[in-house]
RNA sequence: GGGCGAUUGGCUCAGUUGGUUAGAGCGCUGCUUUCACACGGCAGAGGUCACUGGUUCGAAUCCAGUAUCGCCCA
């Protein structure tokens, strides 16, 4: 192979496409049952098909594929499931917003057939994105076992966990407060959730007491910043003991104080202040509140004129405002609480879109800002209204639709927690389910202790839909005849019915669960008067089956036998409690056995000003962009050179100029742009956010990171080692090689290869990823191609040499290149092909190597190779080349110049330097002309002492001096000796240090600080004679 | 309010159980282009390891507190 045989650079462009043409042709990520393997199995975490994948999507999939290809080298039946996720309301929110962006439609104006289908249609398009970002990424997932959270398979899982738990009655109905979206006109999670504050107003209003008694208030005064919501108030409550809790909170600011800073201080204390003077003022009145709600004094609710009770409960805060607050259960999560507490009515004033029902009449189909403004000049003008002030509130807006949350509430399905949650709990208790890094232990533990039950009910169309049939009737006695009857359609396998009393104990609810999809059952059920839920399954239910959905479970698969549990889990740490706790207690609840040995959690990629990425934003990154410019390698070398036991790392993004490839920086103020003007070309580009005929015009800008430059010139770097290895492998025979025979650069390759393969192996296995690329990084860049390389030019031009040192290069690229395969896979594997052609037997063991790099067995790390004195030997030689080529530096020799250098050093250096001393001649352009105890300074001299080691580095300045270039270095040196003496110095003459450190470490201060000194005096010498010579000029 | 994490050269980050002169990449300075690679080579400058206290013979590392930032949960 020659120069023209192999491109200087590695093309990943046309190589890429068609390397992994040649792995899908030879099956290599299929993954079947096979007796004679261990398995090792990984469940992708589903992206879901709302949108294209970012980085953070493409760090964890490269995590993912670093561990199964490790694993299908070493050996074991490594599957890698693939799939993706239905994101309920998340890819519903999105079609459903552009169906009215592009057609201003709503989903009621094409009806549920039309949407789904919709939905059906933009899944198919992202699916098909997302894989093929995931294959360009080099992601070796068994396509052909390709799984969706909707599709068949995992729609019977589905129901068969639906039908058991609710058999097992650990599902059931209730009414909550939830989280109500009025855009998508369903509930949406907690998750789904985020608060803003915006400005607003704190009104207050007077409500009229009823038939007060002789001194007596005749209004009390609540305030709300949300005052529509008055029209479902049931009561206003006062604190039960005012007093008391105005004491807690004084002596809670004088704890403060003693704590409090100066600058606090008289903050604090204007607080103190303050609270002292409303005890004075207010505290009488609330105290007379108090024993009014105990006598049961009723108020008028004005507007709707409902009577309400005036109550007492410790939501109350006598501190804050009128000190009385105004009661709504069914609109405030608080109130809700205190409503329950106080066994108060919940009066629902919304209907599911948001506009006010006909609980209020008067307001009946006013938007919630309409009917705010309405009730307030209503108020205003019965003369209740009293001060409004302005005031910041937080308000709930759905991430899914960006409109305001209403709490709400709403019949929501519930799946009981706390044996499934305590299950979970105890798995990872007792290491059944490792969790990696540790401390996220306690979050997953936390939060499944609080057993707060699961709703699984979404108001949406597309998902999984409840199967349950269902009627109300008014007597127990009706539904009970109804849950016979259909009991009787068939057996308890298929069918499972109960009856649960509605909460005002005055209708009976009669649910009905079907086994089987599609059952002919269902018009019989039909004809009970039985009607299905309309709602379908929370997401993270059918993402909790995944472990065993996707490999067929409720059917008994060979695959669930061999591949269940899976081993490994790779995930963020922001879905531990939402998807790997739900997994843990389904996987124990459908199969009695955990889902996973071990769980993974990567770091979170936030972008250079430390905010999440996110497409949204503008800052996500399409790992596409970055394959496109650096190539799928060096992005995933790159991903995993930020793999460290850290929660977040930083990943600045940048925009590609299209005209000049110019990286500009992105900022949060350009990320909103739509178009930008290149700093360096002046050109104008245009971004994501571009719509405008006149933006468009301009050409795009890919977003990409400058991380992944480094990446890139590794593995170019990676490429020419290879290339200069395949070019001078003419003639190649396998030769038996003698360990024991080699010369030292070739047992030190082999004994650093031994260290390596064990380092990068155990990185890898215990999820140290980072760990794994810097010590290939460094061996393969500072020690293979700065040095190995460098001495094998000469062996390889020399004919008696060049067989052996073929034969040893070979081997340490070959074990190389099955290090790097797992996080470089094509450029690896582009290199084998080439090495099979000229050497396609080859390494110690004189092997005929695999046809695919990806199925070749990985490296076993012989200790045997491992020799710490040769080792130490070859580290006196770099040391020596450092020290010409630094002499050669502080005199500006020309690189072309070839200097005279001498080496004073011990008979043992001497032993081993002297049959390397050719290849000064490539690595410093020296000319070693003596080596040996005996060895004395040239005339014109320039000297190195090397610490530690006591190698004296001579190098002949004659034709080359320049004394004052000579003179600052000594000096400059001498500077850092004497420095370096006196830090000893001073350690050592520490009575307690010497006293008191171990032995050995005083010993090895000791002999260094007595090395320091000899040098000191050495370059002192150097000096002086220098200076003599200069003026004797 | 609670939990988790971060703070190390201009930037992005490593730093294993405390122990020579705290490392890397990018950027910067100088030299370098026939001889695998300029996406390269060689040399160099640049850090009181956020702050305060403590433990210790010895602290970037362990402990306590403060500040700033981030993420998650209420």
């Amino acid at each position: 192979m020659n120069e023209n045989t192999i491109p200087i650079r590695f093309d990943h462009s046309t190589a890429a496409d068609e390397i992994a043409q040649r792995w899908d042709k030879a099956g290599c990520s299929h993954a079947e049952v096979n007796p004679n393997k261990k398995p090792y199995s990984i469940v992708i975490p589903p992206p879901n098909v709302t949108g294209a994948l970012h980085l953070g999507h493409g760090l964890n999939n490269t995590l993912q594929d670093i561990l199964i290809r490790t694993k299908r080298m070493q050996g074991f039946e490594a599957l890698w499931m693939p799939g993706t996720d239905h994101a309920g309301i998340a890819t519903q929110a999105v079609v459903e917003r552009r169906l009215k962006e592009q057609e201003n439609l709503s989903r009621h104006d094409i009806g549920r057939e039309g949407l789904v289908e919709r939905i059906w249609s933009w899944k198919d398009q992202y699916e098909k994105r997302i894989i093929g970002q995931l294959q360009r990424m080099g992601c070796s997932c068994d396509w052909r076992r390709t799984r969706f959270t909707l599709d068949p398979t995992c729609a019977a899982a589905v129901r068969a966990t639906f039908f058991d738990l609710f058999q097992k009655q650990l599902i059931y109905r209730g009414k909550r407060l939830v989280n109500w979206d009025t855009f998508l006109q369903t509930a949406v999670s907690n998750d789904e959730v985020e608060n803003v504050t915006k400005k607003g107003h704190f009104y207050h209003f007077r409500y009229p007491v009823i038939d007060p008694k002789p001194g007596e208030p005749e209004f009390v005064e609540i305030a709300t910043t949300r005052p529509e919501t008055m029209l479902g108030d049931t009561a206003v409550a006062v604190h039960p003991d005012p007093s008391a809790a105005l004491d807690r909170v004084a002596n809670e600011l004088q704890e403060k104080l003693v704590a409090a800073s100066a600058k606090e201080k008289t903050d604090v204390q204007a607080q103190i202040d303050a609270l002292a003077k409303r005890r004075e003022s207010m505290l009488p009145k609330l105290i007379q509140l108090r024993d009014m709600a105990a006598d049961g004094r009723q108020l008028m609710l004005p507007l709707v004129n409902r009577e309400i009770p005036l109550v007492t409960d410790e939501w109350a805060k006598p501190e804050l405002g009128s000190g009385c607050v105004k009661i709504t259960p069914a609109h405030d999560p608080n109130d809700y609480e205190v409503g329950q507490r106080q066994e108060l009515p919940m009066i629902n004033i919304l209907n599911p879109d948001g506009t006010i029902n006909s609980v209020a009449p008067a307001y009946e189909g006013l938007t919630i800002p309409q009917a705010r403004k309405q009730v307030v000049a209503d108020l205003d003008e019965a003369g209740l209204l009293g001060d409004i002030e302005d005031r910041d509130i937080e308000m709930p807006l759905s991430d899914r639709s960006k409109t305001a949350i209403e709490p709400y509430l709403a019949d929501q399905w519930f799946v009981k927690m706390d044996e499934l949650a305590q299950s979970a709990m105890d798995a990872v208790s007792d290491e059944r389910v490792k969790i990696f890094p540790t401390r996220y232990r306690k979050g997953y533990l936390d939060w499944l202790g609080e057993k707060r039950d699961w709703p699984v009910s979404r108001q949406l169309w597309w998902g999984h839909r409840i199967p349950i049939w269902s009627a109300t009737f008014e007597t127990e006695a009706e539904a009970n005849a109804i849950v016979d009857k259909a009991k009787s359609l068939a057996g308890d396998d298929q069918i499972s019915a109960a009856v649960q009393p509605n909460a005002d104990g005055e209708s009976f609810n009669v649910f009905v669960c079907l086994r089987n999809e599609d059952s002919p059952l269902e018009p019989k059920l039909e004809a009970l008067r039985l009607v299905r839920d309309a709602d379908v399954l929370d997401t993270w239910f059918s993402s909790a089956l995944w472990p065993h959905s996707t490999l067929g479970w409720p059917q008994k698969s060979a695959e669930l036998d061999y591949f269940y549990p899976t081993s490994t889990l790779c995930t963020s740490r922001d879905i531990i409690t939402l998807w790997v706790a739900r997994m843990v207690l389904m996987g124990l609840n459908n199969l009695g056995e955990i889902p996973f040995d071990q769980v993974y959690i990567h770091p979170t990629i936030l972008d250079g000003h430390g905010e999440r990425m996110s497409k949204s934003k503008g800052n996500g990154v399409d790992p596409i962009d970055v394959i496109e410019k650096f190539g799928p390698d060096a992005l995933r070398f790159g991903l995993t050179e930020i793999a460290t036991e850290t929660q977040d790392v930083r990943m600045p993004v940048q925009y590609e100029c299209p005209h000049c490839e110019k990286l500009v920086d992105q900022t949060k103020k350009n990320r909103t742009a739509t178009t930008i003007d290149c700093p360096e070309c002046k050109k104008t580009f245009s971004t994501q956010w571009a719509e405008s005929e006149a933006d468009k015009q301009h050409p795009k800008a890919a977003v990409v990171s400058e991380k992944f430059e480094n990446s890139r010139n590794f593995v170019n770097k990676f490429w020419n080692a290879s290339r200069f290895v395949l070019m001078n492998l003419e003639g190649f025979t396998p030769q038996a090689i003698d360990v024991a025979k080699l010369p030292v650069e070739d047992r030190w390759l082999l004994s650093r290869l031994a260290t390596v393969t064990r380092q990068v192996t155990d990185a890898i296995e215990h999820f140290r990823f980072a760990e794994a690329r810097s010590v290939i990084y460094d061996f393969a860049w500072n020690e293979f191609c700065s040095f190995y390389v460098e001495i094998a030019k000469p062996r390889l031009a020399d004919e008696k040499e060049r067989s052996l040192s073929q034969n040893v290069i070979v081997h340490g690229l070959d074990t190389l290149l099955k290090l790097l395969h797992p996080i470089t896979p094509f450029v690896t594997e582009s290199i084998w092909g080439f090495l099979n052609e000229i050497a396609p037997t080859r390494g110690l063991d004189r092997k005929p190597a695999s046809e695919l790099l990806m199925v070749a067995p990985w490296p076993e790390s012989d200790s045997s190779h491992n020799d710490a004195a040769i080792e130490r030997q070859f580290s006196e030689f770099q040391q020596v080349v450092v020290a010409i080529r630094q002499i050669r530096a502080s005199q500006s020799i020309k690189p072309q110049e070839t200097v005279p250098v001498s080496l004073t050093c011990s008979e043992s250096s001497q032993a081993l330097l002297a049959p390397m001393s050719t290849y000064f001649a490539g690595l410093a352009g020296a000319d070693v002309l003596a080596i040996g105890p005996e060895v004395e300074a040239f005339e014109t001299d320039a000297p190195l002492t090397i610490p530690g080691i006591g190698i004296e580095v001579h190098v002949d300045l004659e034709k080359f001096i320049d004394v004052e270039a000579e003179l600052s270095r000594l000096e400059k040196l001498l500077g850092q000796i004497i420095k370096q003496v006196a830090g000893k110095e001073s350690k050592l003459a520490n009575e307690n240090f010497v006293s008191r450190a171990p032995a050995d470490v005083v010993e090895k201060e000791r002999s260094s600080l007595t090395d320091l000194i000899a040098r000191r005096e050495s370059v002192e010498a150097d000096i002086k004679k220098l200076r003599e010579k200069a003026s004797s000029d």
